[in-house]
DNA sequence: CAGTATCCGGGAGGATACTG
DNA sequence: CAGTATCCTCCCGGATACTG
């Protein structure tokens, strides 16, 4: 039994999966890897995203210590970061892989 | 727009996740990763999913060509083993890397 | 700008019993 | 042994409207 957050997870496989797993998590992570992005420059990266499940996405992330969320302003308009933490760093090879991987089947069917 | 086997994914990274995404599938992906194994080995390696759940997961996963399977008998009790196809050991990398992160955090916690 | 509030449907996954 | 069949529950994620 693998335990991380309180949750338990039968196999290392799947303590990833139960935080990077999820119709949107790598996406966030991977646009992520190159820098701070704000929320709005997320939803454009991912634009069939609604604004509820990257809210909650985000959320979860920042959670499980992955992501960090920075405010930058007291009063609206709120100017609001979004990056990796240094733990969340150490996810950056997977997430490249998984990336990796969705690229190489795309270029390998033509 | 990426697409595969029908579906259409918004970025690289949620191509991948669409045939390993779930909970079971990158776990009998894992197990699968030394050799092939049989219906009831899988079980034994994974005691927390159910008969219909692992069932339909293989499935899905023999769909997407990434494993493969071979029934060795006509009559009962059967024999069927499950293996990796050749594109589904393209994805042994990204696997690794997936159980590599679990066993990393699992780890670094002491 | 960066989010909540509210309501909702579908599908992933579970439990149990049965079968070629 | 290797699965189906049936039924059911939960919650992820979507749509839309609203707010500090």
């Amino acid at each position: 039994m693998y335990k991380f957050k309180g949750k338990e997870y039968p196999c290392c496989a799947s303590l990833t999966m139960g935080v990077i797993g999820g119709k949107w998590k790598t996406v966030i992570l991977f646009h992520l890897i190159d820098g701070p992005l704000r929320y709005n420059e997320l939803r454009k990266e991912m634009p069939t995203v609604t604004e509820r499940t990257l809210s909650l996405q985000l959320k979860t992330l920042e959670e499980d210590g992955v992501i960090k969320r920075k405010v930058y302003t007291t009063k609206p308009p709120l100017k609001v970061e979004y990056s990796l933490t240094e733990f969340g760093k150490t996810l950056i090879p997977t997430i490249k892989s998984i990336a990796d991987w969705g690229v190489f089947v795309v270029n390998s069917k033509k």
